[in-house]
DNA sequence: GTGAAAGCGCTAACAC
DNA sequence: GTGTTAGCGCTTTCAC
């Protein structure tokens, strides 16, 4: 392996001057300059980032925590992670949380042990003081689809709310006044706001929503499967469902299917998140996109720059960062009464 | 922060001491280790990574390239590799490729810069000198999905043709004389091994593969779409249609749908990689199941035992690493008559 | 403009 | 069993 030891002697110059050239500051004379980057390049230099990292007390990984890279959905924040990060001449480190609290402090922590820059953060299981305490260690911290009050300037998330209340307005524009909802457990997280999102449109246009109509499963498409048969064993009718997220929306058209129902002709059913799947299924999933890939390059951006101001960390800013989801019409809503 | 020092000093022992203790190895005292954890326990010490991988010439990461997170496929390869990891308390350093030549050495070089134990690389442009080059610079670096005869022990791959010649010898076995084939460019890569397989299966069956009945189109979804326009546009007839990948597999569904075909009661459609996508779409579809994630853990063990056996790595095997694809039998081959 | 030197936190060889 | 010490490759302050 060449180190800067081996540059710095070739060009027979000091280390320190080496360094300088390589981080472009500092005064170094033309010529100086010219002939060191030149061995650098002849000799293949690479800077060793360990030793890089342990001088100057900071390093050029940017970790990520989420629960499953084998998931779509995290596989695009993760790829969203990685584009901010290329951007900023970083490297990603990652750990899985593999869906457990534990798992999660775990992973952080390993993540701490490098001196990651910044870290992003999937917490789906670790209660708020927990990440009010972590965020308040580490600078660089930022939280993506979660908000904390306490921390709301750390906190890079989608409104679920009103992409729920988008995609209610949607069905009940399109003349839907029978709705059912498939949904999962955790209603302190995503799945609880957006049923409260379809909740509350639903009253204000004075629709019912009888609490059989609501079934849980898990957030997965066999849950959005067993969750329509449930429903449809009960007895519910409904011409309009509402799913979780897309998995579960393709489930359910897969339910619908196999008992004789059309989609959309007979029910109309959304999705949310917008995942490429949503395309290959007939009929294509008219859904909420989820912009999780710019939110992952946006919470980026911001761990990155909260993580070089000890100021802005100081001083925590009321301002949070709030996505939107919006509405992508395909083939699986009846909107033809429109 | 606090160091081994603080430790050390808070212990009233030495930092030789807390790093044995750290590592479990060396002589230490009963009594002392017990102290020296619970401090270790009390003052929530962790080894710093970056100073740690510089005094030992080794990291604890390690590192994956792959082309794009956001594809599913590489989703799994990645979890692969995470599993691997996790296994050997290994950190997983990313680096996205992103189909570029210079943009995979890129990758690699800066894997290399922070001293990986081992890198698992799935190159997809990179020629062959380059990666035997290499291989030989590097101890720790396995090939995914990628055979390179002068480093077999370093590959870990599929067999694409004996893949391709399951799904086809499948659809002669359904009853089907008629096929047409959607894949993709890049002849000497897997497209090009499928195709192979297919027609020499095709061949020892006595049917015949009219060069008209290849479409070559990009191997995503609107690829396998307008492969399949193309082809009937030309007038093609086939019965039976062996898409290159999942998603030129489902696209070629959706077109098929669109022509006013049903599959499988007119066309028989197989894909190739078994994505969760293929359960998505209607009627579920029949591939081959590519073990990737299950490659990719082997990979990384083998990527590890490599990295330390400093002999093996002297003494090439020629021992490969070779995967079998299977049947995954779902909905979208008419094999009734089986 | 350039160099010398003191660490960064840890490992590992060696001494006792 | 335990401590001392010499680095690992780099950054950074301070002299000159």
């Amino acid at each position: 392996m060449v180190t800067i030891n081996d540059v710095a002697k070739v060009a027979g110059v000091s280390i320190a001057t080496v360094s300088r050239v390589i981080h472009n500051k500092g005064k170094v004379g033309d010529v100086c300059r010219a002939r060191v980057k030149k061995i650098i390049e002849e000799l293949a230099y690479r800077p060793n980032s360990n030793a890089r990292a342990l001088a100057s007390k900071t390093s050029n990984t940017i970790g990520v925590v989420t629960p499953n890279l084998s998931m779509s959905f995290f596989g695009l924040l993760a790829s969203g992670v990685e584009k901010g990060a290329r951007e900023n001449n970083l490297k990603l480190l990652m750990a899985n949380s593999l869906y457990e609290t534990e798992s999660e402090l775990n992973a952080i922590e390993s993540l701490r042990e490098n001196n990651c820059k910044a870290i992003i953060l999937h917490s789906e299981y670790s209660d708020e003081n927990t990440l009010i305490k972590l965020a308040g260690e580490i600078p660089g911290l930022v939280l993506i689809n979660r908000y904390i009050p306490e921390i709301a300037n750390r906190c890079v998330w989608l409104d679920n709310v009103s992409g729920a209340q988008i995609a209610t307005k949607h069905l009940i524009d399109a003349g839907h006044k029978h709705f059912a909802v498939v949904t999962s457990i955790y209603q302190n997280r995503d799945p609880g706001f957006r049923v409260k999102g379809v909740k509350h449109t639903l009253e204000k246009n004075h629709i019912k929503l009888p609490k059989i109509n609501i079934e849980e499963a898990s957030a997965n498409m066999d849950g959005g499967e067993q969750a329509v048969k449930a429903l449809l064993a009960k007895g519910c009718k409904f011409d309009a469902l509402l799913a979780y997220n897309d998995m579960m929306a393709i489930g359910a058209i897969h339910a619908l299917f196999d008992a004789g129902l059309r989609v959309p002709e007979d029910v109309s059913v959304i999705g949310f998140d917008d995942l490429s799947i949503g395309i290959a299924c007939r009929p294509r999933l008219t859904t909420m996109h989820y912009p999780v890939q710019e939110m992952a390059l946006y919470a980026t951006n911001l761990a990155i720059k909260l993580s070089e101001s000890t100021e802005a960390t100081a001083t925590p800013s009321k301002q949070t960062h709030l996505f939107i989801a919006d509405l992508v019409k395909r083939d699986s809503v009846n909107d033809k009464s429109i």
